[in-house]
DNA sequence: TTAAAAAATGTAAACGTTTGTATTATTATA
DNA sequence: TATAATAATACAAACGTTTACATTTTTTAA
């Protein structure tokens, strides 16, 4: 038990049966090209030798390492999570790893990332950009080697080359503010994100949109950008931005499950009754808008269902010719009001 | 824009500049042993050319993939995201990517996942054992295999030759308990988790431990021990367990921050009053105590230095010589109570 | 019982690196 | 200016597979 206890491989098998590692390799692979009792006696020695197929050598020959690359711009956002959730149950079921690291919401970081996944590490690609994204060299670059890409989530533009999938984001927050002005409110609030990210700015736009469309009256005073990138910061902004609002809303509309619930939080604390005095959604669903009291009425983002479908759709490219011409899906999916207390 | 493009390889190099591989491999090493305007040839033409080292030759000519395994019962429990970006953060500092796979809280994937980490894809594994894993001998297969492993959180069994992460459960618990009895609670409930768990096992001992120091009656009708794995479940079953409940706690210590945030949940739509009428205390402390109204208190669990921690045990592990035999350090870490509104 | 066909196995190159050792080119020394 | 020492480079094996092609063995058919 102290010893140097090298790896079995092909060839001890072969040594040992004094056959040729050629044979030994198609007898595991189930190969009918060799015969039913010399595959036997091959899988056998394997099994009792603890014979265990080494990945890093197969890859290398066969030009495919079954392995995903994942970068999502933080862990600590749900759903993001979620979505990896989703893609690593996709992926699992067709014989693929994911490998998942984060951006850190930082281009260089994303762009590093990006080039240490060109190192024929991965198969394929599945990002989702930063805010600081602006310029998509990287990604073009990447595709150009012919590495599949799928991009979802904030995508500013469109990668000529990768799948896309996207939330509607703005008919999904049209229609929360919609629903709102709808049940008679009238200063309503809008609570977002830092606008280079593309689904701020859709949510920001549907928001504008609806109230636009009721002749409501648009406040610059009732409307937050919320800049930090940061639970704390997120939760001071938010702070600072109810107490000194002008005019007190009677609804908020926010982009977060996170704004909405922190919003909710600074609003009791300011003895405010939710959903009375104000009502408040969130944006996303995951999980949190339940347990708050009051429930938080919510749109529900199909988080879980997107990681599956940007997996899909890589997986998809993989088994496609390389013929990169005509790839460039553009995939939506629908979003859902979940109506609950807080509304 | 059409072709084939096939990887620029040191071969590429090296036919374009008349020299050998060995040199253009040296040469983009930065080894002394070539000459300074020959490396500088070299890094030229790679850099123009486009060269990207191959990391899976890389890896099977050097024995070495820079990969650690990490297998946690499930994702979407925020304890566990928060330890894998604790590890990520280190490996990534020490030049080692993650890959995270999931064993659904079942034993059996656990196993699977594990023997897929045999296959030379990961030069190390970090475990967190599921509630169902009783035996151990997948582990110790493992290890005796020379491959490092370094297990946290739920630990049944030391197993030689691991290093081992925990928290001082039991004892945070006893704290936690004993702060409610000196706040002159009297009948403190439990709510915890499956017993096979050892961590909720330890947990559910702090608790006994300081009930029976102080001489508090322990009514067997305000213990519960959740069995679910499913956060609706959880809901549901604490919802029953507070509605049937025959003495009415004054006080709740619960052993995990969803327990206690659901907790508080059904008391408050129960209309009962926290802290006045039942005090709360949550387990975890991953950011949501903070945000309820009212705010929960938690015993804060060091989960992103948990893993840290545990990344660099392994990647002591990687640079020990490989004498297995006087390993197993178990590292424990301090828990502290973070005083909030519902105490 | 032998030639042809089919089945089983073997040989060797390939995947893209690294690296020990051998070889060649350069410089220093006498 | 020949030679020893050193610097620079090249050769080739190794990492553990897969797989096209070659070879050997077995079976079938005449």
């Amino acid at each position: 038990m102290t010893s140097k206890k090298r790896r079995v491989k092909l060839e001890d098998i072969a040594r040992k049966l004094n056959i040729s590692i050629a044979t030994v390799s198609r007898a595991l692979d189930e190969n009918p090209r060799v015969k039913l009792s010399t595959r036997e006696k091959v899988i056998n020695a394997a099994k009792t030798m603890g014979y265990m197929p080494n990945q890093i050598a197969k890859s290398l020959s066969s030009g495919k390492t079954n392995i995903i690359g994942v970068i999502i711009p933080r862990y600590d956002e749900p759903f993001f999570i979620e979505v990896c959730r989703g893609i690593d149950n996709y992926a699992r079921e067709h014989n693929y790893k994911i490998l998942i690291s984060s951006s850190r919401n930082s281009f260089e970081f994303e762009r590093e990332n990006l080039i240490s996944f060109e190192r024929g590490l991965v198969d394929g690609i599945i990002l989702s950009p930063t805010h600081e994204t602006e310029m998509f060299a990287h990604i073009k670059n990447i595709i150009n080697k012919g590495i599949p890409v799928v991009l979802f989530d904030n995508i500013r533009e469109e990668v000529p080359g990768a799948d896309h999938v996207i939330i509607e984001d703005d008919k999904a927050s049209f229609e929360a503010v919609e629903f709102l002005i709808k049940k008679g409110k009238t200063r309503i609030a809008f609570i977002g994100g830092i606008m280079e990210k593309k689904v701020f700015q859709n949510r920001y736009k549907g928001y504008i949109d609806a109230m636009k469309k009721y002749n409501m009256p648009i406040h610059d005073d009732l409307i937050l950008h919320c800049k930090s990138l940061d639970r704390e910061f997120e939760d001071v902004e938010i702070q600072s931005f109810l107490k000194g609002v002008s005019i007190i809303p009677d609804a908020i509309f926010t982009c977060t499950d996170n704004y909405g619930l922190l919003t909710m939080k600074t609003l009791l604390r300011m003895g405010y009754n939710i959903p009375d005095d104000v009502a408040v959604i969130g944006f996303g669903d995951l999980g949190l808008g339940e347990v708050f009291v009051p429930s938080m009425t919510c749109i529900a983002q199909p988080s879980y269902e997107m990681g599956q479908k940007v997996a899909e759709l890589l997986i998809n490219q993989f088994n496609e010719s390389n013929d990169v011409s005509h790839r460039k899906k553009v995939v939506k999916l629908k979003t859902q009001l979940v109506l609950r207390d807080s509304t």
